[in-house]
DNA sequence: TAGCTTTTTTATCATTTGATAAATAGCCGG
DNA sequence: CCGGCTATTTATCAAATGATAAAAAAGCTA
């Protein structure tokens, strides 16, 4: 079965109609290490579904980092904010490994939603776990401090760490390499 | 007009059977200021429109408050991740005034999702929205230091500045009620 | 208005995190 | 295997924020 039909099987049920149409829409892309799917100032204008690879969603102040979220094959995203409001971005889409999937493109999408009530509700629970996973970001932003935030992430993502630098959790964590460097040797 | 109605047109255009059945659902509500609409550890059932008022989200950190969110009239809104995942909720919503509105219960919106695709992207809607307010917020957790975040709040939220005490408006920044006192002072 | 409670401010000291620089370790291409 | 990057650690000092206590201000109610 198509990757993407895997995928969003486990989320909504979909008739035939639409996923032949859903996959009609979707066009393979490639990205070696290091390239971006989304530069800051563009408009996101797709979702991207990975299917082998891994990718950052990431900004920058003053020549420093911040990393929003880390997105793992297999996974249906895109930088929301853009997407939704049509404004420039702030952030980038920037594979962290050669990353392989399809994208698919907004006026499709809302074609799609349009005509598959199925896919409207496809994408409305894409924003559901968007939604899940920010709310608990904030949450322990608020609660807990960088110590406590790098055992979470070690205890919670273990997988993803193998895979990202220190450099990027520290990004992720919003406090300095260095400070996560002091954290990881135990004060 | 109903007053959920004139909120729900801004969103999405509502075919009158649809939006005789929607309003059907929502029972009218009444909360005195200090009242719960939801208390931690009951799951999230509800969505909650208000029509005057003003609630907080919040959860407490050994005896420490920490506030999600607030929500003012006119807004459409719930606890989500207890909602979504039908877990015990880790927050609140308590009324900080007197609150007047309307709620409607998941079985309800279920149903009326199933049954009008519109009020599907109603829903989708309101995900959205949700999506790119706690966007921003963690963005802004990440860059910025609580002096920034307390002028970004006075600025971009001054309404809302006049009717929420400073303890609460720390907590919702993150920082103890002394600290905003102190950046308040200037250093 | 007096007295009580709650909110906000001020002060002091401890802890966390940032900035910077330098040392060490790891990695990769020739 | 060498040399040069880049990533990570260590060290030092500064800045931001927390914890605690107490004072001052504001609000409420009898």
């Amino acid at each position: 079965m198509h990757p993407v039909l895997t995928y969003t099987d486990r989320i909504v049920r979909l008739e035939p109609p639409a996923r032949d149409e859903l996959l009609r829409a979707f066009v393979p892309q490639e990205f070696p290490k290091g390239a971006c799917l989304l530069r800051a100032g563009q408009t996101s204008q797709h979702y991207h579904f990975i299917e082998h690879g891994l990718v950052k969603s990431s900004f920058y102040k003053e020549d420093k980092e911040f990393i929003m979220n880390f997105f793992k094959e297999p996974i249906l995203f895109t930088e929301i904010n853009s997407y939704l409001t049509s404004a420039p971005s702030k952030y980038q889409l920037l594979a962290l490994e050669p990353t392989t999937g399809y994208r698919i493109a907004r006026p499709d999408i809302e074609r799609l939603c349009r005509q598959h009530h199925a896919i409207e509700t496809l994408f409305k629970q894409l924003l559901a776990f968007a939604s899940v996973g920010m709310m608990k970001r904030i949450s322990e932003m608020l609660e807990e401090n960088a110590t406590v935030r790098y055992r979470l992430f070690v205890q919670e993502k273990a997988p993803l760490l193998q895979r990202i630098s220190l450099g990027d959790l520290a990004a992720y964590l919003g406090i300095t390499q260095v400070s996560l460097s002091r954290i990881r040797a135990g004060q």
